[in-house]
DNA sequence: AGATTGTGCAACAACTAGGTTGCACATCAT
DNA sequence: ATGATGTGCAACCTAGTTGTTGCACAATCT
């Protein structure tokens, strides 16, 4: 396994690469063709290879891409698990503020309700 | 409904709005109390209410805090709505990769198939 | 009115991110 | 062996972010 608290830890930097346009725009044609070399992809782009490899190395460290060399080639595919992670993680962190949030209106309108009749009258 | 397309055309300024710590930071401490002046939060912070502003500022673009003005202090409060919707959309295109990639998955492998036993034979 | 407190605005410094180009090195085909 | 193709590394530029400070302005309390 060696998952680790890859979940929590890596929410991190899987929101910092997908919060890039361009980022996207890579993993989607990586979606569409299932694995792509940066030379590739860089063609189907109006950047150079270059800046591509880097987007590449971001998206890997986040765990978005993984990363195989075949001969001097190296290939690149999606990975979903990291963003399925972290969509998991959003809607338990929306949650838990929803929570929070509710629970401080049912005591302010306790306080509320007490200020306007005092209880000890 | 009013949604507009601003399912898809806000979660880029959701994305990067929740990709900075100092920003999520800042909604967890108005999860915790509900409703803040951005110079409160600035004193549970080592930075200055300046700094803190131009977060809230993001923060507000993208949706993700309301803006409430009292007097002469502003208070601002968290919007779930935002992290949720962002949430789900995340959620969605993981879904739409992983369709797509099981697809290129059945096609390579039929192909594969093909090579190998020609048919015309 | 006068002092206090909370905001808003603007200029500035430091750092980071996205992008470029140039060149060296590795691998494959002829 | 040679040429073509694909990567890797490094320096560099530009623009945007994060943070600062100083000061003016608005609202509140005595």
């Amino acid at each position: 396994m060696d998952e680790r608290d890859d979940t929590v830890e890596t929410v991190d930097s899987v929101l910092a690469a997908l919060s890039d346009p361009r980022r996207r725009q890579l993993l989607d044609l990586l979606a569409e063709q299932g694995e792509a070399t940066a030379t590739t992809l860089a063609e189907r782009l109006p950047v150079s290879r270059q800046a591509v490899v880097k987007h590449l190395a971001t998206l890997d460290a986040a765990g978005l891409v993984s990363v195989t060399r075949v001969g001097r080639e190296v290939r690149y595919a999606i990975r979903t698990a990291g963003v399925n992670a972290t969509a998991q993680w959003m809607a338990a962190l929306a949650d838990d503020w929803d929570r929070r949030l509710a629970k401080i209106k049912r005591v302010a309108e306790a306080a509320e309700r007490d200020s306007r009749s005092p209880r000890h009258d």
